[in-house]
RNA sequence: GCCAAUGUAGCUCAGUUGGCCAGAGCAGCUGAUUUGUAAUCAGCUGGUCGGGGGUUCGAAUCCCUCCAUUGGCUCCA
């Protein structure tokens, strides 16, 4: 006998030999249906995997990542077996779960697959899952597993092998396919009830742009057909998001292909909206003892070879304009700091005039590939929020952490609560990619990590994602669909200080070398505004919408009327515009919801004889009649409320 | 840049075994209506069917190419 820990503590015992299903039965008829993997000592294991000695186990169901996670990785190796059926040529990559559903990469050597092929696989995945495989798992020798796919020419699989260290590996079975795999996987097929798989697409073979493209199909399955129907209408509900539909619709930005793909367009509802972000973190920067500074959009070549990023980035920019006689050489501007390290240079510095810290809502250009360029989040030319902190070795750390409590505000005040804050370091194997010295890149790394801990931040450290010239913290936000994007940032940076050789005079009397901080809370305007469309689904705080409020005429009787209520609105600083056409209030009401606009305040008859207006809110309905006066009031108190969850 | 797909009026979309002057709803314009909490009615305007080339008696529809967009991959100072 065994003894088996659960996870509340308590101890069983079985026979050895028994496996993560005998005792989900064990324990109850239900769990056995629903459970879908097990951990044994921490390890995932598959649930008909014998356990031979006492462990401490916990299940996983359906409702644990765990759990998903075995259901969509067999549910990868099903689309597999549903390939090899369907295409007998076809050799396999790799084919993992991921967060939402699964992939496979496959190589379907000349032939060329589309999406509508897909709803084939779709049904064979259906029947075979139907059939009941049971996932069998078997431990071969290296040299086994070489000869086994080698015999049938599945040379991607081979690699990886070939690659693995010495000893035994595991290869699971469902019927006639057999698959190079850790786990674990479900006990058999028949638990996979729905199959959707949502797109084709090109990836490089182990991610590699110099290999083979293989074809990728990504799909996602549940052990129930209405989970798949939520998860559809999950999609759906994400698209009505997006933020070049509500853009759109909201006419705040748009793209021309004449103007060139990539750079965005703003129109007036949309610079308004960008505008009020921009002096919402100019008036947070004063109070943190910013310097709004302006530079040009060009530079001089000379000027990013002192940087380093003509070195860096140079053949993969936009590339330099030239003058007609002089045969000069300018660089459209991918970044402000080599500017603003010349502002530094103007004059010589003291230490007691550190930090110094220049803010530039700066415009600059970046040549993305073309398949790169999505909406507002990634572009060829946008606005960073950005800064340099010149300081002290010593200020460094503080400084780190009151740029934290910058962006910490600036999120809390949007409300992104779902943010992930990530530290990106250098790749110590891969030094050559970076600028500067081990030495300084050590300092900037220690003082990061310190500030996060001691400002005691949730963070992930990524290795190899550093700036060339420094490591940074970033902040992450999702959009609608999931997907993730870099808004805020920090670098810390002792290279451009050396590079353009910034000095101060300390008290010793001597010069020294000071720290750079870059940083931008939004990151850039556009990717931030598109990330603000999603989660808000277009209806903005009131502090921040280009519209706060529109006044409805029952009848053009009542124009002259609206008109006075307007100008009052006016003279209180309230966003607002009349809507008189002739139209009935319904219809005023209804198009006014659909531009989001917060307050709809309908003007008739009533409301001209009392000098009142009848207040709605978007979203909620009527809200009773009341003076301008006394709506203003009330308006500025919720932008009171919006803004003042915040104590700097 | 690579793989796959898409591109018809300002917007959303019909229209493919190739065949009468290419359609609808919304938006816009004109007129009627003077309206009380999510769509008033009528008329009209609007498209070189993404651009170019080709096949054909005939192309929105088939082929080639370019452009743009979408989903991924690679990249992201």
């Amino acid at each position: 006998m065994i003894k088996i820990t659960l996870p509340d503590g308590s101890v069983r015992e079985y026979d050895k030999g028994t496996t993560g299903l005998d005792i989900a039965k064990s324990i109850s008829e239900g769990l056995a249906r629903n459970v879908l993997s097990i951990s044994v000592n921490g390890d995932l294991w598959d649930l008909s995997r014998p356990i031979h000695s006492d462990a401490s186990i916990v299940l996983h169901k359906w409702e644990n990542e765990e759990g998903k996670h075995a259901f969509w990785h067999s549910s990868a190796h099903l689309l597999a077996q549903a390939l090899q059926e369907l295409y007998p040529q076809v050799k396999f990559g790799i084919g993992p779960a991921i967060e939402s559903g699964f992939y496979y990469d496959v190589d379907f050597g000349d032939k060329t697959i589309s999406e509508t092929e897909l709803p084939a696989i779709e049904k064979k995945m259906k029947d075979l899952a139907s059939q009941k495989f049971d996932y069998i798992r078997e431990d071969i020798s290296k040299e086994e597993a070489l000869t086994y796919f080698g015999k049938k020419n599945e040379n991607y699989k081979t690699e990886l092998i070939s690659e693995l260290e010495d000893g035994t590996i595991t290869l699971y079975k469902q019927g006639n396919f057999t698959d190079l795999c850790r786990g674990p996987h479900l006990p058999d097929t028949s638990s996979i009830k729905a199959v959707k798989l949502l797109s084709v697409a090109g990836a490089y073979w182990r991610g590699d742009e110099r290999r083979k493209q293989l074809t990728r199909i990504y799909g996602i399955t549940f052990p129930k057909q209405n989970l798949l129907d939520e998860y559809l209408v999950f999609l759906e509900e994400a698209k009505k998001r997006d933020h070049r539909k509500i853009g759109k619709e909201l006419e705040l930005f748009t793209f021309s292909a004449k103007v060139g793909m990539g750079l965005p367009l703003w129109l007036p509802k949309g610079a308004m909206l960008r505008e009020r972000l921009e002096n919402f973190l100019k008036k947070v920067q004063k109070q943190y003892g910013y310097q709004q500074v302006v530079t040009p959009h060009i530079g001089q070549k000379e000027l990013y070879v002192t940087s380093g990023h003509y070195a860096k980035y140079g053949k993969d920019s936009f590339q330099p304009i030239t003058t007609p006689a002089e045969g000069e050489e300018f660089l459209l501007k991918p970044m402000n700091c080599p500017h603003h390290c010349e502002i530094y240079k103007d004059k010589p510095h003291s230490y007691k005039e550190l930090p110094l810290r220049y803010a530039e809502f700066g415009t600059v250009y970046r040549y993305e590939q073309s398949g790169e360029l999505h909406g507002l989040t990634r572009v060829r030319g946008f606005t960073q929020d950005d800064a340099h902190i010149f300081c002290t070795p010593d200020q460094l750390k503080d400084e780190f952490k009151k740029v934290i409590d910058i962006i910490l505000y600036i999120f809390k005040t949007l409300d992104f609560k779902n943010f992930t804050t990530q530290v990106s370091l250098r790749d110590p194997n891969n030094t050559e990619k970076y600028i500067g010295s081990d030495e300084n890149w050590k300092k900037a790394e220690d003082a990061i990590i310190e500030a996060v801990s001691e400002k005691g931040l949730d963070f992930v450290v990524e290795t190899g994602e550093a700036a060339f010239y420094g490591p940074k913290l970033d902040f992450m936000v999702k959009d609608a669909l999931g997907r993730k994007w870099q808004l805020g940032t920090i670098q810390v940076d002792y290279n451009l200080p050396e590079r353009f050789e910034l000095e101060y005079v300390g008290a010793d009397n001597q010069k020294h070398r000071p720290v750079m901080i870059h940083r931008a809370p939004f990151g850039s305007m556009e990717r931030f505004v598109a990330v603000l469309i999603e989660h808000t689904a277009g209806k903005f705080p009131l502090w921040l919408t280009p519209d706060q409020a529109v006044v409805m005429t029952i009848s053009e009787k009542y124009d002259d009327y609206a008109k006075k209520v307007l100008n009052l609105l006016n003279n209180y600083d309230i966003r607002s515009f009349v809507d008189d056409r002739s139209e009935k209030i319904g219809r005023k009401i209804r198009d006014n919801e659909l531009k989001r606009i917060p307050y709809l305040l309908i003007v008739g008859e009533k409301e001209e004889e009392t000098g009142t207006i009848s207040v709605r809110r978007q979203g909620e309905g009527d809200k009773g009649s009341m003076t301008v006066e006394e709506f203003v009031t009330f308006l500025n108190e919720e932008v009171k409320r919006e803004l003042e969850n915040i104590n700097i």
